[in-house]
DNA sequence: CTATCATAGTTACTCAGGGTAACAATTACT
DNA sequence: AGTAATTGTTACCCTGAGTAACTATGATAG
């Protein structure tokens, strides 16, 4: 019975964090014309170099169309380019020097706005709470 | 160094955990024709008993008309009904028999749900992580 | 007590983001 | 060589959410 009020509780409050969270990303993304599904492809893209549209669609758990529209629009904004590779059916895609360029300033924006949400939390209990929704997210894919 | 690492990681760890928790968690609503935004003013209204608008529109940190809209589907389904209240401008919900009846069923598959996902995690990593993300969140709204 | 300001909710319009189904092009496999 | 499977696209539909403009009601200052 314990158990289950705890339950109750972080689902809960996972759903009640998420909106704010959300929403406070988009303000700081729109600063520089982003939205959070583009601006977790540039992450991406800019930690592993390049990836094709279905490793991106796993990496974000959504379906392929979703990221050809995603990609598209980032194409349209010069960020991401295509890059040939032996198989044709596949698109590889990796940042543009403009990309990289962007990416670098709005991780500066995002830094801050992570230390400000942060604010009060130690660095253990974050780590603490990184692996734990590690878990979670392994759990919930598995 | 070591600390932007830390709130890098957990940033772009908490993004990817929110699609799979919200890709499963529509899955189990959808057994019972619900969505999120519905689910959570179900919640709200089973625990509190009856709610205006706008302070839905707080909790979920939404604007007016999204609310206007989920309540709107909620009373078509026969959910949720309109208390009258002194004030006249305001709209006061609360839950139908058929709604509390609804929740209580939903609610069986919510926390199967919320056991599957949590499996090897500990009661007191649990707790850490409810009170972690209830700091953030006021970080955030603050 | 009236005029102004504030609050609650709705409507109309727009947008992001995502899903499914059907399809073409290419590659892998038997 | 012929059939599977994989990759990506297009077309169509839906949820969820925001802004602006509005009505109705209540609160307050003079």
């Amino acid at each position: 019975m314990f158990l289950i009020e705890i339950y109750q509780k972080f689902f809960q409050q996972f759903l009640l964090l998420y909106r704010p969270f959300e929403n406070n990303l988009n303000i700081q993304l729109s600063k520089h014309d982003l939205h959070r599904a583009q601006w977790s492809i540039l992450h991406f893209l800019f930690n592993y170099d390049s990836a094709t549209l279905v490793e991106l669609a796993n990496y974000q758990s959504v379906e392929k169309p979703t990221i050809t529209r995603t990609i598209a629009r980032l194409e349209e904004l010069g960020y991401v380019e295509h890059v040939p590779s032996k198989d044709k059916r596949e698109k590889r895609m990796r940042l543009t020097e403009l990309g990289k360029k962007i990416y670098s300033e709005v991780r500066v924006t995002i830094d801050q706005y992570e230390q400000d949400i942060l604010k009060g939390i130690t660095e253990e209990e974050q780590l603490a709470a990184i692996r734990i929704m590690g878990e979670i997210r392994n759990n919930i894919i598995k």
